[in-house]
DNA sequence: TCCTCCGATGTCAGTGACTGACATCGACGG
DNA sequence: CCGTCGATGTCAGTCACTGACATCGGAGGA
């Protein structure tokens, strides 16, 4: 079913493929694709293992006396590390072709890349950092992420995922 | 038209409320609210002038030897005077209660935050500075923007718009 | 003064995303 | 062999949005 989302994605764009094309191809029905799935976007987000859990792991699991920064970006890194082992950079590129081509994927992934942000934060609070600190070194944690992210896919580095995101967070550092 | 949604959408939600409901209150045609507006959704973020513009005039005038992290907020810090001249916190606070309502249009939301974020990236790049630098600065600023602006509307301080950027700015300062 | 043109609006029909209610069916325990 | 339950199919309906075409009122020229 995501499988058959996929192909009919690459080969006609998001916009001209409907849910029931999908379903078919999958060989089941509409309104069981949508039993599935809340909505058509989400069939491109929904793998298994969230990147939520995954940074909130990577924060919990941080050096005890590390500044709050350096905790968050931990997290992501944790979370780089476990994305790599679910899919392949060329899969993740032919995904980031699709959303990046269709404006309500693109508003989807932000809305994905928030809830992560917010979840970072919260493992942040939980560590003990004050509200207004903990959202600040979110927002910039999730700023590498992307970044690193970016970088990877684009194929202008041998770099490992987890690798960028070291890169990402020493530009980071330079940019005081 | 504008008006008639935001009251509808505070009366029975934006889930609830259909175009049709908003064109008739506005006293027109359902085909009429789709010919102003692209979707339903936007009819809650198409105020005039847009934070796209007022960020990138405000990294245009930003001091000739600033930093790019500097440059940024400079960026933010007139995009915050510009809208404080537009909308009350009042108003601000409404809109606020009805995006953060609907997930939908908190997805929205993002996609005007993302929107302003490449416009500063941009207007940093014009103003020389490197590629991946821009970026990361760029989310910085808007999470100081994002974290302002959340502040601001709280109702926690007595502090205006701009003087909630300051704030913010130095505890991004801070977290280093 | 009348005609013409044009932008804004109304009308209508159609597509596609999603939802609720109900029927069906196959596995599984009693 | 039967009852139950979770997953699926079926069907009808609502609503967001779109394209094609008709209408209408005002600005400007003959």
């Amino acid at each position: 079913m995501l499988d058959a989302a996929i192909e009919l994605f690459g080969e006609q764009g998001f916009d001209k493929t409907t849910a029931g094309d999908i379903a078919a191809r999958a060989g089941v029905t509409e309104r069981t694709f949508f039993r599935h799935f809340a909505d058509k976007r989400e069939v491109l987000f929904s793998g298994p293992g969230s990147l939520d859990e995954m940074v909130a792991k990577g924060v919990a699991a941080a050096d005890e006396d590390a500044s709050p920064l350096q905790m968050v970006i931990a997290g992501v890194r944790q979370a780089a590390v476990e994305l790599v082992a679910v899919r392949t950079r060329e899969q993740a590129a032919d995904r980031v072709r699709i959303v990046e081509a269709t404006p309500a994927l693109r508003e989807r992934e932000l809305l994905k890349m928030a809830t992560m942000t917010a979840a970072a934060q919260a493992a942040l609070v939980e560590r003990g950092v004050g509200e207004p600190t903990a959202g600040l070194a979110a927002h910039s944690a999730a700023a590498v992420f992307q970044t690193a992210f970016t970088r990877w896919v684009s194929g202008d580095t041998d770099l490992g995922l987890p690798e960028c995101v070291d890169e990402a967070a020493a530009a980071l550092r330079d940019l005081y």
